[in-house]
DNA sequence: CGATCACGC
DNA sequence: ACGGCGTGATCG
């Protein structure tokens, strides 16, 4: 059988005989003769192949340009014919998708070595730029070699990873080439270069599903958006002005200056969907604006925001920024550098570059999404855009702090670190040392361990120092070692939550507005995270300098209670673990069937049992937990350590085996992510866990332990999205209030605030109204008028229970039992002492 | 830029 | 070999 005609002469269409029937050859070789390749000559090595053929590439009819491989010299084709064309058809290539060249023009039977194989690169790099291919497959490690430049990485190490040719000039390529949406660009681009095994030496499998991968299988983004339009569009901005408008469809992309964007109207009004990057944002834009705004881009249900469908797409991916990713999709090439420098003022951009920015920023969001979201559950997709847009306003109601209760913490901690910082130094002068900073580590180990003549009990890795990390310096028992400790944690609250908050908060009066601000996907896990101020972590005291805005008005803390144990309960079908948590006294009922005596809140007995449940809900090991009780908690179950550590060891597996579900549970996510690979959620969210070598794979016991986490984590922060969105809902149909209406007022408040004279009071809706203000993970904060606070207590621990969005979109969560406790008082967090 | 520290759930 | 998930300040 002939597959190809190595002479590389002009071949007609051949007819194959496989196995007895006739099938359409899948390459056809025909001579490139306006390749750069066939007119370099080589002078380099002397062992090339004796041919004028020989160096061409094999290039089919009407090829696609969808593939090239590349493999070690066409002296292996023969070998390879048979199994290259069985993976390449499983993988879903048909003849015309696949041209093929070679690392090595020799026909030598030695393998290439990595001298011969510079010599034959500069061809290599000519057919590339010649053919401009959208993918590159090597096969085998002297393709690889060749196109690294470098004879010492493992096709293993290299295999899954995007690579780059040294020496590979851009290409462009117009639009037509590159997309159906009418993109109107010409673009730079280069292939995408990826490797895999020689499929002889190694398992066809692997090779197919390195085919197989997105960025090889995928074609050209398929416009798969929803079918009614969708419209891509991006706003610039400089404070309250509104600068331009960039707005794109299937067949246009375009920017216009804030004095035209009438003209985008028709184009706006058309739209059913709406697609962004960040996009909730620009929403606010276009409504600030005055244009037109459907309910449905309010409340996110028609919006796809690109950054979060990548997201959602695959949460490992390093980073969600626009013009990378459209880069890594579909090669563009760059346009965001020239204007970087103008983020903080975009009106000092000059505008043909700023509308240029805009106008590719609206057209790539689209053009992203459309890569995605055709990948993702619907449900999901809505359910997610739904919680974003809650928590948009969330964001724009902002919370209010009471600058003076502010100052008096932040000046009490300052006041607190210099006091100890002084006694550090003073301590430190004492036994000789001139210079001393508390935060220096150099001056820390002359300090303890050359003056004071402490032993440290530990050393740094590198550089075999005496360590001065927390742990050490609390196992030497040294008063001014002690101080340390305390300083650090004062210094650290104060220059985070202390001073470091400062610059978060807009003065208004003796009030000061901040604004929450939440990113919808900042964890694995479909948990959202909080940022510019992190409002998550805030200590206890430091949340009681948020009051009401309104003059006699209060602050509600909903809790879900013991949400995560009940979920992980739930989904472990462990029945008595279930009773305990949703209708039992959670812990208590733990910590007395573990323990076999009556336990009392708060008291030691009660700690510990918590501390265990809670460490092996995430797969703590043992020692950790013992060592966590014993330190942290001070909890010693005796007064020998290793006995303490026994102990612990005993308790842990009592509570195993009184609720058999969890070891159920556990070993059904590490069977799962051994089997998939990924773990799904409830509303089916995915979380990606390779493990190559299995079980023996390097960090497989963290990747079980993620695994079992994330079904938790993922439907707990699930569940409270939906608390956000209905809690909302509930409390506008309350007061009467449309959506629209309270958007508007958002904005409109928003605006005053930000525009305020410092020393004016705030200015306040003219009827009472109840804000969502925050969220924290399992945890809806608000801000009541003092006429609302008895009927909207209810009604949000209702609707909490209730959570109706996702029990409508997910039935099976009608199972999970939640309880919520409602906490009211002047300032956040003040009732839960 | 990674490690270490602080805080939260 | 590893309790899960974060943000932010600081240092070497």
């Amino acid at each position: 059988m002939q597959l190809l005609n190595t002479s590389g002469e002009g071949l007609g269409r051949l007819k194959l005989r496989g196995k007895g029937k006739v099938t359409e050859q899948w390459l056809l070789a025909e001579p490139l003769e306006a390749a750069g390749a066939s007119r370099i000559a080589c002078k380099e090595c002397g062992l090339c192949g004796n041919g004028v053929g020989y160096e061409k590439p094999l290039v089919p009819e009407n090829w696609t340009k969808r593939l090239l491989l590349i493999i070690e010299g066409r002296r292996w084709l023969d070998e390879y014919k048979v199994s290259l064309r069985r993976v390449l058809d499983k993988a879903g290539y048909s003849g015309s998708d696949v041209a093929v060249y070679f690392a090595t023009r020799s026909s030598s039977h030695i393998e290439a070595t990595m001298r011969q194989l510079r010599a034959c690169r500069p061809f290599l790099l000519a057919v590339i730029e010649e053919l401009k291919p959208r993918s590159v497959l090597l096969l085998g490690d002297k393709a690889l070699h060749s196109v690294l430049n470098k004879g010492n990485i493992s096709v293993t190490r290299a295999r899954g990873r995007l690579l780059e040719m040294p020496g590979l000039p851009g290409y462009l390529q117009t639009v037509s080439d590159c997309s159906k949406l009418g993109n109107p660009l010409l673009l730079e681009s280069i292939p995408h270069i990826y490797c895999s095994y020689d499929p002889l030496q190694s398992n066809e499998g692997f090779v197919q599903t390195d085919l197989q991968r997105n960025w090889v299988k995928t074609d050209w983004p398929a416009d798969e958006l929803p079918k009614d339009k969708t419209v891509g569009f991006d706003t610039e901005y400089y404070g309250t002005e509104f600068l331009t408008l960039g707005i794109a469809d299937e067949v246009h992309a375009k920017a216009l200056e804030g004095f035209e964007v009438g003209k985008a109207l028709p184009i706006l009004q058309s739209a059913t969907w709406l697609v962004g990057h960040s996009v909730f944002e620009d929403i606010a834009w276009l409504r600030r604006a005055g244009m037109v705004v459907r309910r449905e881009w309010i409340d996110g249900s028609k919006v796809l925001d690109s950054l979060l469908l990548a997201r959602m797409d695959d949460e490992n991916q390093q980073e969600y920024k626009l013009e990378t990713a459209l880069l890594n999709c579909i090669f563009t090439n760059p346009w965001k550098d020239k204007t970087e420098n103008y983020l903080a003022d975009m009106r000092g951009c000059p505008p043909v570059l700023r509308m240029e920015r805009c106008r590719l920023d609206a057209w790539a969001a689209r053009v992203l999404a459309a890569k995605t979201y055709y990948k993702l559950d619907s449900k999901l997709v809505n359910f997610t855009h739904r919680i974003a847009a809650a928590l948009y306003r969330v964001s724009l109601a902002g919370a209010f702090v009471d600058l003076e209760k502010h100052f008096l913490i932040s000046s009490e901690l300052k006041k607190k670190t210099l006091a100890l910082e002084d006694q550090l130094r003073e301590a430190a002068i004492q036994v000789g040392m001139t210079e001393f900073t508390p935060t220096n580590d150099g001056h820390l180990r002359e300090l303890f361990y050359e003056r004071l003549g402490c032993k440290p009990s530990k050393w740094t890795g590198k550089k075999d120092l005496p360590a001065v990390d927390q742990i050490t310096l609390k196992l030497l028992n040294h008063p001014t070692a002690n101080l340390l400790l305390e300083f650090n944690h004062l210094d650290k609250l104060n220059s985070v939550q202390g001073e470091g908050l400062s610059k978060f908060i807009l003065p208004l009066g003796s009030l000061g507005y901040v604004q929450f601000r939440h990113n919808p996907l900042g964890a694995r896990t479909g948990r959202r995270s909080s940022s510019e101020p992190n409002s998550q972590n805030w200590p206890g005291p430091m949340r009681q300098i948020i009051r009401s805005r309104w003059p006699g008005g209060s602050i509600g803390d909903f809790d879900y209670k013991s949400l995560e144990p009940v979920i992980i309960a739930w989904d472990a079908q462990d029945e008595k673990l279930m009773n305990a948590f949703s209708k039992g006294r959670g812990y208590l009922d733990v910590a007395e069937e573990v323990l076999g005596i009556t336990v009392k809140k708060g008291t030691k007995p009660y700690v510990a049992v918590k501390s265990i449940v809670n460490g092996v809900h995430y797969n703590m090991q043992t020692k950790k937990m013992a060592d966590d009780l014993w330190r942290r908690l001070n909890v010693h179950f005796s007064e020998d350590f290793k006995e303490h550590v026994k102990e612990t060891g005993r308790l842990r597996g009592v509570y195993l085996e009184k609720y058999p579900g969890l070891r159920v549970y556990m070993a059904r996510q590490e069977e799962r992510v051994l089997k998939y690979n990924l773990i799904h959620s409830v509303t089916g969210r995915t979380r990606r866990l390779p493990l190559p070598e299995g079980r023996h794979t390097t960090g497989f016991g963290h990747a079980v332990n993620q695994a079992i986490n994330f079904r938790v984590q993922s439907l707990a922060s699930d569940i409270t999205g939906s608390a956000v969105i209905d809690v909302e809902a509930a409390i506008l149909a309350d007061l009467g209030i449309s959506l629209e209406e309270y958007y508007d007022l958002l904005l409109e408040l928003q605006r005053k605030y930000l525009t305020a004279d410092p020393l004016s009071s705030i200015i306040l809706p003219t009827i009472p109204i109840t804000f969502i203000i925050n969220e924290v993970h399992d945890d809806l904060v608000i801000d009541f008028h003092p006429d609302l606070v008895k009927k909207h207590t209810e009604l949000i621990v209702e609707t909490m229970r209730a959570v109706p969005t996702i029990r409508k979109l997910w039935p099976i969560t009608k199972e999970i039992p939640l309880r919520v406790d409602p906490s009211i008082s002047p300032f956040w967090g003040e009732g839960k002492e």
